[in-house]
RNA sequence: GGAUGUUUAGCUCAGCUGGGAGAGCAUCGCCUUUACACGGCGGAGGUCAGAGGUUCGAGCCCUCUAACAUCCACCA
């Protein structure tokens, strides 16, 4: 027997482990349709946070129903080494015991990382295991293991052969702090505040003359090879052709006109620095400008600087700014917000650095995923929308920088010949390793994190595997990875496999703070899935996540969610225990009760149950858990808590009905909820469906409730019980009186509901119920199919009180009936269901009307 | 500058193809009743941001406006 009260602890303890060493987590029974989901693998960082969580228990939920449902669910898992994530944090760790990477050199550096990756990910996979994951541990991948060694290089040989992968000398954007390139998407732009400076570069023909120029980076003046004007532009059209003096380094440089300067932005004449800004870049092509480097990729000065070669760029830019005063040649300074690039990982502003690195060539990969969203094997967004926000930024693509200054990664298997050009891609060393050096950079993390769904499973050898689960069924993740990830992995993908890498994409959205701040481990807002788990238990935070998260919108943390999704899950629970009390031990469980002979109100329930299922599987099916779980809730407290379980009552205490059908019923019921509740809270629903006589090893052997088509019965009669109860409560209510009051209840109706009475007596305290024809004495109350007459002791002014409310309550509804069937246009045009069934309740409302004048009258 | 989303009860939010406004929490009244006080019964509380339009009918579709949020692109 269950414990009175719902213990989540006691609970959810050693279900995960016991599920997974039975082996119900694997895949591979080929009798049934593969499905198949691979987890996003989450960065070896650290631990997991709200947005995995998020992000788990969708997958999980949907993994756990395809399986009800008979599928061959495979939920993959695996880790991604998050290349310039984890050296940030390896880096910082060594930090803290005094050491620099580069001083013990990167093999020992390796090893150091490895330990980290293993420490977290046993950490990640005992936090897997408390959100009750059905993950199949036998298929595990990790991002630097040897098979995604393997796609690595084939994939990046192939790319380079086929002339999609090239070096290049490019502005690429620097994060100073970790010494490395970064791609676009790596930027995080934010308003800073920062200072506009005027200098003075003065004409070499006249010094006493100069143009103003203005840069938020002084720094960078070494660097500069021109100034541009506007050739339109009639303030400058005399100088053109002129030289004037970088007041930095006293340099001449020439004065150019080239229609890019905005004639209205700043002073209109622009300093050139090719090789430290993309767009002066452009230009300095453009002219053949010479490109001088003059910024470390550690944000030092160059030797180019002079004096100032070695310093830090900021210190360099105060020391070169006081020197300039010095000179006269700084004109003013002006203060202003603008928009400057951090490094997603350091938050350190990033340079813009002339360099040589690797690149993807994007357009034709683009292309390929743009045409193929035009076809019916597109990869399918829930919500729609998503899918173009993966479509604007494809169209509209640079390429991609694909090399890293790090250690923590795939090298690039790419070697040089010392004293040569020459190059070949290679795992190995192609020659004598005194002639030949390996590429010192790794790939972006990304590169490999883009092959996860086929590399996963065995890819590019053809596995069992590969054949029977690719494309996976469905890919779940937050909007904020749909460039970084979701694209690359579509490209890819198509690009490799010829196919989709997913077919379905369900995107939710981010967990906030309750304020709807985002939450960061800086601003110390965040939640910890465990410290909920601890308090709340898994499967409520489970059911509250699925309830809460509207397909793409964000959340808003809301502990008190988390809290009353207990509350519910306390009433199954309480609910079970009910109907387990109530089973005699001697009950068979193998009965199995026709449905035409079930006593009318089991009929009732099952019609109601038979709904339910049609609209829960309706909505599981489209991934509106929101839908599904609300529709299951009503089923579970209206329908069953408060109306069915409380009318057994009757059934089971009173000779009059079968009681078999009544324990097969409530049996039957409470399984089918736990069935549906299960996906989303598999720890409880287990815990009652192994008290259920008769069950099976696990929950999750069973099948998901199908509809069943043959149940069919007219329910109206209940519903009139139903009504009944509840105006007869309502009126006890509004006439002080007490809920147990005994009262005379009088009900005229034509319907035939003898053989429901003792229902309506136990819930109305009535001493007697009387079916009749005619009219009775007494207040009076129309409901739907019938009229109640009560004798009680209530005062003529009060029950003139309460009718003159149903009265009013009346009068409004034939006011707007008549509005309606007035209309000619609604008569003509609307649906003629819709019309008839209108006729049909104005028909009623003046019946009712009538009755209640008559009843005032009366008074 | 471009795009998207949000605006519904005091608070947090649902509302699927247009057909009488819903939940949780909070609140008010009654109730210890043998599943549950993590409860039951009943009530109060809404110009569905605003303005137009389409429609017999709009929270839902269209247009505009406002506020907030997010993403993309950003000029020295």
């Amino acid at each position: 027997m269950l414990d009175k009260r719902y213990d989540f602890k006691k609970i959810e303890e050693g279900k995960v482990a016991n599920w997974r060493e039975k082996g119900y987590f694997l895949a591979g029974d080929t009798s049934k349709k593969p499905f198949s989901i691979i987890i996003p693998p989450p960065n070896v960082t650290g631990i997991l946070h709200i947005g995995h969580a998020t992000d788990n228990t969708f997958q999980d939920i949907i993994c756990r129903y395809k399986k009800a449902k008979g599928f061959d669910v495979l939920y993959l898992p695996g880790v991604d080494h998050a290349g310039i994530a984890t050296q940030a944090k390896v880096d910082a760790k060594l930090k803290a015991e005094g050491i620099d990477r580069f001083q013990i050199g990167r093999e020992k550096y390796l090893e150091e990382a490895f330990k980290w990756k293993n420490e977290k990910s046993g950490i990640i996979h005992a936090q897997w295991e408390k959100l009750g994951l059905m993950l199949d541990y036998t298929r595990e991948r990790f991002t630097l293991d040897e098979g995604f060694q393997d796609a690595v290089f084939l994939v990046f040989k192939r790319l380079y052969d086929e002339g999609l992968i090239y070096r290049g000398e490019r502005i690429v954007n620097y994060d100073p702090e970790m010494k490395t390139a970064l791609s676009n998407i790596e930027i995080v732009y934010k308003e800073d505040k920062g200072h506009f400076y005027y200098f003075k570069y003065r004409f070499v023909d006249d010094k006493n003359n100069y143009l103003s120029i203005a840069t938020t980076r002084p720094e960078t003046m070494f660097g500069d090879t021109c100034i541009v004007v506007n050739p339109n532009d009639e303030r400058y059209k005399d100088v053109i052709g002129k030289k004037v003096i970088n007041p930095a380094n006293n340099e001449e440089i020439p004065i150019i006109a080239d229609e890019y300067v905005d004639i209205n932005f700043g002073t209109g004449a622009m300093k050139c620095t090719p090789a430290h800004d993309p767009n002066d870049f452009i230009i300095g092509k453009k002219y053949n400008l010479a490109h001088p480097v003059i910024m470390n990729t550690d944000g030092t000065m160059t030797a180019e600087c002079g004096k100032y070669s070695g310093l830090d760029r900021f210190e360099c830019r105060e020391k070169l700014l006081k020197d300039i005063e010095s000179h006269d040649d700084l004109i003013k300074i002006e203060e202003i917000t603008h928009q400057v690039g951090h490094s997603e990982r350091s938050d350190a502003v990033v340079e813009p650095i002339l360099s040589k690195q690797w690149f993807v060539k994007m357009k034709p990969l683009a292309e390929r995923v743009l045409e193929n969203q035009k076809t019916e094997h597109k990869v399918k967004f829930y919500p729609e929308r998503f899918e173009n926000v993966l479509t604007r930024w494809l169209s509209d693509i640079d390429d991609w920088c694909i090399s890293r200054q790090l250690w923590w990664g795939h090298r690039i298997p790419v070697w040089y010949k010392k004293g040569s050009e020459e190059l070949v891609v290679s795992k190995t060393c192609p020659g004598n390793t005194d002639e030949w050096y390996q590429d010192e950079d790794v790939l972006d993390t990304w590169f490999s994190s883009a092959l996860w769904p086929f590399a996963t499973l065995g890819w590019p050898k053809e596995t069992p595997d590969f054949k029977r689960y690719f494309p996976t069924s469905c890919l779940v993740t937050g909007y904020d990875i749909i460039f970084f990830w979701v694209s690359r992995m579509i490209f890819q993908s198509l690009h490799f496999t010829n196919q989709i890498p997913f077919n379905d994409v369900v995107i939710h959205g981010l967990v906030r703070d309750p304020k709807g701040k985002k939450m960061s481990k800086s601003a110390g807002n965040g939640v910890d899935p465990i410290a909920i788990i601890d308090q709340y238990g898994c499967d409520s935070l489970r059911y509250y996540l699925a309830t809460t998260a509207a397909p793409g919108l964000d959340i808003k943390y809301n502990e008190e969610k988390i809290a009353s999704s207990n509350a519910y899950l306390n009433k199954i629970w309480n609910s079970a225990r009910y109907v387990l009390m109530n089973i005699p031990n001697d009950f068979d469980a193998n009965t199995k009760i026709d449905f035409n002979d079930l006593n009318e109100l089991d009929k009732f329930i099952f019609v109601r149950l038979n709904e339910t299922i049609a609209k829960v599987t309706g909505a599981m099916d489209k991934y509106e858990f929101g839908i599904a779980c609300s529709n299951l809730y009503s089923f579970v407290y209206d329908d069953f808590c408060d109306f069915y379980l409380e009318m057994s009552k009757v059934s089971l205490s009173n000779e009059a009905y079968n009681k078999n059908s009544t324990y097969y019923t409530l049996i039957t019921i409470l399984k089918n909820i736990l069935l549906m509740i299960y996906p989303f809270a598999p720890f409880i629903s287990e815990e009652i469906y192994l008290s259920l006589p008769n069950h099976k090893d696990s929950i999750m052997l069973e099948s998901y409730p199908e509809v069943d088509k043959s149940v069919s019965f007219d329910i109206s009669n209940i519903l009139f019980v139903k009504e009944t109860i509840e105006k007869i409560r309502a009126y006890k209510v509004n006439n002080e009186l007490k809920p147990n009051e005994k009262i005379k209840l009088f009900i005229k109706t034509s319907k035939n509901i003898d053989s429901l009475i003792p229902y309506i007596q136990r819930f109305t305290f009535a001493s007697s119920i009387t079916l009749t024809s005619e009219e009775v004495s007494g207040s009076s109350i129309i409901i739907d199919g019938g009229i109640l007459y009560i004798q009680d002791d209530v005062s003529k002014e009060e029950k003139l009180a309460t009718l003159n409310k149903q009265l009013e309550s009346v009068l409004k509804d034939i006011d707007r009936s008549e509005h309606l069937l007035n209309n000619p246009n609604f008569l003509n045009k609307a649906n003629p269901d819709k019309v008839k069934e209108e006729q049909e309740k104005y028909r009623k409302y003046l019946e009712q009307r009538k009755l209640i004048e008559e009843k005032i009258k009366n008074i």
